[in-house]
DNA sequence: TTTT
DNA sequence: TTTT
């Protein structure tokens, strides 16, 4: 069923890769999302959402982005109840990351984005082959002298 | 920031009118929202998203949607971390509902969804002239002859 | 870059499976989304969006969808400007679908959906195994008990 | 009906605030949105999509943003279709941004961005007051201390 | 605490 | 556990 968010905020830490058993990548990072609104109290909101990149996704984030640095992203809201060791009821909500893109540009001077890569550069980096809808897209180009409508 | 939620799933139970202190409408309810794909062990996975809806969005829901109906919510999601008690860790996700529409036909024949109106219903109900967003849409109608460009 | 668009909608005809040269299958139709506003003279309006599926999406559409059906489609808003035999300047404006559900229960005693499944039928059907961010998510659940974090 | 869209993009022009005969305030620019994928022939392919914005939201865009900066936005795509003076089928596709945001910083040093705020500004400037969603979210705050559940 |  |  339909489940899509986009955010656009800053990752409270560096993205760390890792694998499953398997191999596969994944990586897991936090983002601060300030709220358009301050609170009775006068203080800026943030919600802090979790998000776990697979695969491409993982790897694209945790090569080019690091704490601090604005990230737009998009992907499906996941909530999950399980009991700690103590019988407290917890509850994660985190974002699985689809795409995840630059929200500003390469910090000029500074250098504290590292390699991180500005706009100009290849965004779809962050959205592998093996991640499909986007063949369809690209098949459009490809096809475009043959479209049968 | 950007923040946006869309999502699809049916209402867990009745959502029920409450109000502020001073007076404002406000209703909670919950969205089992079905994931596209079963886990490893074959079953249906199903994320239960808590949806709070206020001012007229909420009278809305709670005079048109029961336990049951399919819904679709457009909203911005906020996370709330906070202590028990018991001194646990509890963190709460909600989607602050901005539009809700139905996302089935009003069913045949049973009468189970007792007054609610189907897709030819003014589903606009659901944003309330204070909720202004809208009368942005309006305007453009309203004066389509005179736009300066 | 970000582009996402979800919409809401009934179809204005049958879609219509075809392949391109390669084999590629791809199928158009068209939605009618209503506003939530009428018109200064009090009509509805109504704006009718160009849709295109590719792949295992179109064959999923033209499977399952018929004039009249309510769709909920996410995707991608393709701009084209371009100039017909006659010097004419011309736009088209498309939205490139990822995922379509059913926005509506199949109608009951009718059969006006043919062999459309309501519901309950598996809407994941809307998303073929070759379409990749769902093998993503499918991850998920295989490899719940090898999680890195 | 359900009618979403968010974009990132450069703004191919400085937008230009305009007024409507009762005085309400708009304006309309051109983003430029990349595809993550290049055409068959390896070039970048870019979908340029009109936007216009109203009130609060317009004044806000022509204070802020110019040529070349890159927004974030968050809307409604409108499809119209006429014919012009030769008889031309023509067809204008619009996105009504409810939400503009920067989606970038202001760049460092050379001052393109005139008297643009970066992040840090108050984006919330954005969403005008008479704009009401935001005024449900502000409530959210206001009222923390008397939530009826 | 869960909906079809 | 939090980012600018």
């Amino acid at each position: 069923m339909l489940n899509r968010i986009v955010l656009m905020g800053r990752l409270t830490r560096d993205p760390e890769l890792r694998r499953t058993g398997s191999g596969t990548a994944v990586t897991s990072f936090s983002l601060a999302v300030d709220r358009d609104f301050k609170s009775q109290s006068g203080e800026k909101e943030t919600d802090f959402i979790d998000i776990v990149a697979w695969r491409s996704t993982a790897e694209f984030v945790s090569k080019y982005f690091t704490k601090g640095r604005m990230a737009v992203v998009e992907g499906r809201l996941q909530i999950r109840d399980w009991t700690d060791r103590d019988g407290g009821k917890r509850r994660s909500a985190e974002v699985i990351a689809d795409n995840v893109y630059f929200g500003d540009s390469k910090r000029d001077g500074g250098g504290d984005y590292g390699s991180a890569p500005a706009y100009g550069a290849p965004s779809y980096a962050a959205s592998a082959p093996e991640r499909g809808g986007q063949s369809d897209f690209a098949e459009i180009g490809e096809e475009d002298g043959e479209l049968p409508f």
